[in-house]
DNA sequence: AGCACGCCGACT
DNA sequence: GTCGGCGTGCTC
């Protein structure tokens, strides 16, 4: 009884993406189920591709059905709920089937195929048919007997293709496809001196027996203090064929043993938490909540709404805690800037060894480690950023997503997904619970919540008595009508000199790097901006000189020197203006002298702890000021802080964003968290040009509900998400005319498909427009948004869209699609 | 995407 | 006559 293989390609572009029938050849019978992995030959061709299998089906409508190829070693297979979840991501995303696999799954896992070239041995009819070149490389392959594509192009330079294909035609040389080697499991060798020889003294005497050499017998008094490792023996002078010859005589015992890369077991055990901590009266109550849903075995949603200081890292591990105990697996995300050891401490110190931490700076091999010692169940506490949510934890029971509004939730390369999604449709999946953590959830959660289809549990009280800090709104108007240019203030200047005589820390957050953000032109005004985005450059000073500096493109990261003369006039009259950390640190060291400064933006926290280190420092209480972008406003808590200072608290209200109140609201409420968090009471200075701006109020007094009435209406009201669903569709290319006319016909394929098949698809399209950053990284960029419901017809259209925009032939401009995109 | 098939111009 | 241009169409 033979079966078919329903196979969909991983290397294929989207519009390739279908299931294609493959009969399995006897050898493999048993061997293919759906969620392995294959390789097929596919095309004229017969290229070797790598395949998903997504079913077994007992038939095929196709009279010519080719056979699997092989299946992929190391064996490693998708269950079924992963497989689920691939098809999931596909859809939602419209991403192609090897997108979201990729996603999922560390990329050492299996190593996609190396394109490897053999000469045949067949001799040329007539050899002044080849060019030299064709000579040369068909001479080199024959003398090694065959090499893969990337050792030939770099050897041969680009053109080797070119030759390649005409060797190929006259058939001189094959071309295979082989899967590259996965990555290896990494091993922990020690060596220890067996019974026998510890027994027998090998030191003195009975060398001349057994004839050891100098290294031989150094080695074997090193060993005799105890086991070593390779590593420390190599460090100590004693090479591998040392060892073995000891091995040899029966000496010395080798041990080999699997051990996982796992960059965080040096973690310092110093948990901010005791082990068995207690919980006040209002998170008991919640938590009592929270146990009761998780025991009727169905799937829950929970928004925990905490202001800031309830303590909900607390109620997030008394959750985890009794997860465990029911024997669930649990995943933990946070924020990317969240994921500090001091973060991570609390869970390792609590969980041990069941704890596996995901992330990006993770290396290809540490990657593989832990998907394993979570796919073998080792490791059932996940904690890890976004991609964490594809974690294959067994039987799980509780998705945690703290600050559950940050943007860096939204994925912005394929596939472009919501970690928020994909852990609903996981939790639904295992009949889990989903508990979104925020002191100020994203609209679109608060509002399920206030539906029902949420369960909203709220701490409305800080936690041991904290108190909220006075809040001071700074209004920069009568600064600047005073002819204060200064960045800080006159009221923050003056606390914050009280504040720092009297022994107290302060942070200082100022969402702008840099020394100065634009130059321009006193002549002709204009400003000078990056050679491939459409960004004006900001000025950065180098070590402590103010006219040393360079010009930084903030959007693509390139440096320039600063220009002597006006690129567009000429005139040598550049001026500097605005600011951004760099100039006030300068500022802060004038106005505070012999006082220590810490400033932290990206860059100063270029290596991987550093960050952390800064906070460690100022924990120590080893500065007294703390300045910074975004960075600040996060991280744990500092018991010395008592002012929080916010200098341009408005920056981020007038970005063309139909989200930058949210954003605004979010990060105001949290940097004022920031103070008076423990017993001493706080003061934070916000600084605006707005200061009757209800969003910069509303902040100040910490109240998200009325922020939220506030902002609700006005999304209902101007049709924005939560009431609808934005996609983004981009056309990019270098070449800026070919990108009018490309822009012109999306949208008129947009109002065709509307008027003919999609009807029934309601949509408010918007543009095409140059996108806010016109240009960005050397291409040029247009935009159209659309305003739809999201459901399966309006995903359809938009997949109809990309298929008709990737399909043209090339040179003509890229059309991407960003379903509720993480900015505008 | 790749690779076939297919139908026109300019070269030994 | 053949080699090679790239237009069109298919891939289980």
């Amino acid at each position: 009884m033979s079966s078919y293989a329903r196979v969909r390609l991983l290397d294929a572009p989207r519009f390739l993406d279908k299931e294609y029938d493959y009969s399995i050849p006897s050898a493999l019978e048993g061997e293919v189920a759906a969620g392995s992995f294959v390789t097929v030959p596919f095309g004229g061709g017969n290229r070797r591709h790598m395949g998903l299998v997504v079913d077994i089906a007992a038939d095929t409508v196709h009279d010519a059905v080719k056979p699997i190829f092989s299946v992929t070693t190391p064996r490693i297979s998708l269950t079924e709920e992963m497989l689920g979840l691939v098809c999931f991501l596909r859809e939602i995303t419209l991403c192609a089937t090897g997108d979201a696999v990729h996603a999922m799954i560390p990329s050492g896992a299996f190593s996609g195929l190396v394109e490897y070239y053999r000469p045949t041995g067949t001799v040329p009819r007539d050899v002044s048919k080849l060019s030299p070149e064709e000579t040369f490389v068909l001479s080199h392959l024959s003398r090694i007997g065959g090499a893969g594509i990337d050792t030939l192009s770099s050897r041969f330079g680009g053109d080797v293709e070119l030759h390649l294909k005409r060797l190929l035609r006259m058939g001189l040389v094959v071309r295979e496809f082989e899967q590259k080697r996965a990555m290896g499991e990494k091993q922990k060798v020690t060596y220890a001196l067996t019974q026998d020889a510890k027994r027998t003294a090998p030191t003195e005497g009975s060398e001349k027996k057994l004839r050891l050499g100098q290294k031989q017998r150094a080695a074997l008094e090193l060993l005799l203090s105890g086991e070593q490792t390779a590593e420390q023996l190599r460090e100590a002078g004693f090479s591998k064929p040392v060892l073995d010859a000891l091995v040899e005589k029966g000496l010395v015992l080798r041990r080999a043993e699997r051990v996982w890369r796992n960059s965080y077991e040096t973690v310092s055990e110093q948990g901010g938490l005791s082990p068995d901590f207690s919980l006040n009266e209002e998170q008991a109550e919640a938590f009592a909540t929270l146990k009761q849903l998780s025991g009727d075995g169905k799937a829950h949603a929970v928004l925990l709404h905490g202001v800031t200081g309830s303590g909900k890292t607390p109620m997030m591990l008394k959750a985890i805690d009794h997860m465990l105990s029911c024997g669930k697996g649990v995943i933990v995300l946070l924020p990317e800037i969240a994921l500090t050891p001091q973060t991570l401490s609390i869970f390792c110190s609590r969980y041990g060894r069941r704890v596996a931490v995901m992330h990006s700076a993770l290396s290809a091999g540490e990657r593989l480690d832990t998907y394993y010692r979570i796919l073998e169940g080792e490791a059932d506490v996940v904690v890890g950023t976004r991609s964490a949510v594809f974690a294959p934890v067994k039987s799980l029971g509780l998705i945690v997503i703290d600050e559950e509004h940050e943007h860096t939730y939204k994925s912005d390369m394929n596939p472009k997904y919501h970690a928020r999604d994909v852990a609903r449709w996981r939790c639904a999946k295992n009949n889990a619970m989903l508990l979104l953590c925020s002191a100020t959830p994203s609209l679109e959660s608060y509002k399920r919540a206030l539906e029902g289809r949420y369960t909203l549990l709220k701490l409305k009280h800080r936690h041991a008595g904290a108190k909220l800090p006075t809040v001071k709104i700074a209004d920069m108007r009568d600064e600047a009508r005073e002819g204060n240019i200064s960045p800080i203030g006159r009221e923050l200047r003056e606390i914050l000199k009280e504040n720092t005589a009297a022994g107290n820390q302060s942070i200082l957050f100022l969402n702008r790097r840099g020394y100065n953000h634009v130059v321009s032109c006193r002549s002709c005004g204009e400003a000078l901006t990056c050679p491939s985005c459409s960004v004006t450059l900001t000025y950065h000073t180098k070590g402590h000189t103010y006219d040393e500096g360079y010009l930084l493109c903030h959007f693509c990261g390139r440096k320039k020197p600063l220009p002597t003369a006006c690129p567009s006039c000429g005139s040598v009259h550049l001026a500097r203006m605005g600011y951004g950390t760099q100039r006030v640190e300068q500022e802060l060291g004038a106005l505070l002298p012999g006082k220590k400064i810490l400033r932290m933006d990206t860059d100063t926290t270029g290596a991987r702890f550093s960050y952390d280190e800064m906070l460690g420092a100022f924990r120590r209480h080893e500065a007294d000021v703390l300045l910074g972008t975004q960075m600040v406003t996060k991280g744990h808590d500092f018991p010395d802080v008592t002012l929080v200072g916010v200098l341009m608290a408005d920056a981020s209200l007038y970005l063309d964003d139909y989200r930058a109140a949210e954003r605004t609201f979010s990060m105001l409420t949290q940097v004022i968290g920031r103070a008076g968090r423990a017993r001493k009471e706080g003061i934070a200075v916000i600084q605006t040009s707005n200061p009757d701006h209800e969003v910069i109020r509303l902040a100040c007094r910490q109240d998200y509900e009325a922020f939220y009435e506030r902002e609700i209406r006005l999304r209902r009201a101007l049709v924005f998400p939560p009431f609808c669903d934005i996609a983004l569709l981009t056309l990019s290319h270098t070449d800026e005319r070919k990108l009018l006319p490309a822009a012109k016909a999306l949208s008129d394929e947009i109002a065709g498909l509307i008027a003919a098949d999609y009807r029934d698809v309601q949509i408010l399209a918007f543009g095409p427009f140059e996108a806010p950053v016109y240009r960005a990284d050397g291409k040029f960029r247009m935009r159209m948004v659309i305003k739809c419901a999201l459901n399966r017809r309006t995903r359809e259209m938009f997949g109809v869209l990309l298929d008709t925009f990737g399909k043209q032939k090339p040179q003509t401009p890229l059309l991407t699609v960003d379903f509720n995109p993480s900015a505008l």
